[in-house]
RNA sequence: UCCAGAGUAGCUCAAUGGUAGAGCAAUCGGCUGUUAACCGAUGGGUUGUAGGUUCGAGCCCUACCUCUGGAGCCA
């Protein structure tokens, strides 16, 4: 039977045979005898096998390269050098499949540019094994996180025909043949139909009815984006909540990050040691900084005013009215506060439509937490849940009510006042990790241009 | 898409306009416990592509391609 090399390692006592299968990363010959440095993706850590003259298979040691997976039998020792608790002494070793000489992955460093080049092979890698096994264990800590709040996984659809979601550009989706537009009503849909940009209107009309929910799927931008936080797919996540206000959205956004850094440190150890060495020097002492210090909260206005009287000039402008830009809102969380910064009470021009108004009518209850290093990562708001400040709001932005008729049902039908926000899952995988492309947190990153994995 | 930078051996990088090199990897050999093992030897190149300047271009010029960083858009 087949043992894990993390249990393996993981052993309280030494074990009279063990059979373990994986990859081999290195080997290190003597005159008589080798080392064998086996790993197979469920730890970092390599399990180290002693070959001999009586291991049964020793004369195809030669096989046993780089790359090649091999299945080894032996019992499980204390191993008498320094470097590792145990090892196997190999009674049998069996290739299963040699690896050609050409194996482009070395015992030595390579650079992030050149793995993605070989996507296919990268995750056998020190990083990539740590990036995806941390990847499953917050993919596990999201669904945890708001199962554990009775909120209602909700799987909202990844083709939409409303291209009226107004979160950026859209890929088309369509089964004719030649320009979809020529005739869309000839088409699958009927009309004409896209990927999802967001779930957020659709989680609104599972709020309305089970009160608690989120989204965690995929979502798609056909934006020319070509930067270290952009893809064209990603994973979102995106709450809802009826009967809740700004405040409440807040607390939430806030208690999730702190949830997440608190899982990675307490579940993820081992990998999170890789990065804290290998990746960003200050990721652990991160994350216990977000898990200790409370969230600084600011509204725009002083933000903007914060901004203004910072001794610095800034490559844009700063005033009542405009974007915060990324370097501002670096400067906010990396430099002014230093910790995770919630902006809140935006104007309302630079806003979407569904945004609750606030009284003064100039500012609506729009939430963005911001983290050192990434940016925004959280992007929330109380909805419009009062019917006919909803309607003046798409008139507001020039936008058709016609086309919103069933979200505008909502607040016809027994509305409530209601908030969410939406959070990129790979953004909060670099924030936990250190890593600082989003390229390297998702398997087979898709980016404008490049698909050939 | 805009701005900047970079493309040289499988990988990471050198090379005043004048004979393309090193480390690692690979291949072969050595070594009685190695830890990115070590020691010795060998093979390895249309310098991203296409033009141009020059007696002579990896190096200078033009265009294009690809990648990286920053910006915009945003999650």
């Amino acid at each position: 039977m087949r043992t894990l090399i993390k249990h393996a390692l993981a052993a309280a006592a030494p074990a009279e045979s063990a059979t373990v299968m994986g990859w081999i990363r290195t080997r290190r010959d003597s005159k008589d005898f080798s080392f064998l440095a086996l790993n197979d993706g469920s730890c970092a850590a390599n399990l180290q096998v002693v070959v001999d003259s009586n291991t049964s298979g020793f004369d195809e040691l030669a096989r046993f390269t780089t790359g090649a997976s091999a299945t080894v039998e032996g019992p499980l020792v204390a191993s008498p050098a320094a470097g590792q608790k145990w090892e196997i002494h190999a009674r049998r070793i069996e290739l299963i499949g040699g690896s050609d000489p050409a194996y482009p992955l070395q015992k030595k460093g390579h650079t992030l540019e050149f793995l993605r080049t070989i996507a296919h092979l990268r995750p056998r890698s020190n990083l990539f094994g740590a990036v995806f096994r941390t990847r499953s264990a917050l993919a596990f800590a999201v669904h945890r996180f708001f199962q554990e709040r009775d909120f209602v996984c909700v799987h909202t659809p990844i083709i939409t025909a409303s291209d009226c979601e107004g979160a950026g550009e859209m890929f088309r989706v369509t089964s004719l043949k030649g320009d979809p537009d020529a005739k869309p009503e000839a088409d699958f849909f009927a009309k004409p139909a896209y990927l999802t940009v967001s779930g957020q209107l659709e989680a609104e009309t599972f709020a309305c009815a089970l009160s608690n929910v989120y989204t965690f799927g995929p979502t798609f931008r056909a934006e020319n984006s070509n930067t270290a936080r952009h893809a064209a797919e990603f994973w979102m996540i995106e709450p809802e909540m009826a009967f809740c206000d700004l405040q409440g959205d807040m607390d939430l956004g806030e208690a999730f990050l702190k949830a997440m850094a608190a899982y990675t440190l307490e579940h993820c150890a081992e990998d999170l040691a890789f990065f804290n060495r290998f990746v960003d020097p200050g990721t652990i002492d991160r994350l216990k900084f977000v898990v200790e210090r409370p969230f600084l909260r600011l509204p725009y206005t002083e933000a903007v005013e914060i901004l203004k009287s910072a001794g610095r000039t800034f490559e844009f402008p700063v005033a009542y009215g405009l974007n915060l830009q990324s370097e501002h809102e670096r400067f906010l969380t990396e430099d002014h506060c230093k910790c995770p910064v919630t902006v809140f009470d935006y104007p309302r021009e630079i806003k979407p439509f569904y945004m609750r108004l606030n009284d003064d009518e100039k500012t609506v209850r729009a939430m963005d937490v911001l983290v050192p290093g990434i940016g925004e990562v959280i992007g929330g708001s109380q909805r419009e849940e009062r019917l006919e400040a909803l309607e003046a709001s798409l008139r507001y932005h020039q936008l058709d009510p016609k086309d919103y008729w069933w979200y505008l049902d909502l607040r016809r039908f027994g509305t409530v006042p209601h908030a969410g926000f939406g959070l990129g899952f790979e953004r909060l995988l670099m924030f936990l990790t250190g890593v600082s492309n989003i390229r390297d947190v998702i398997p087979f990153a898709r980016t404008p241009g490049n698909a050939e994995f």
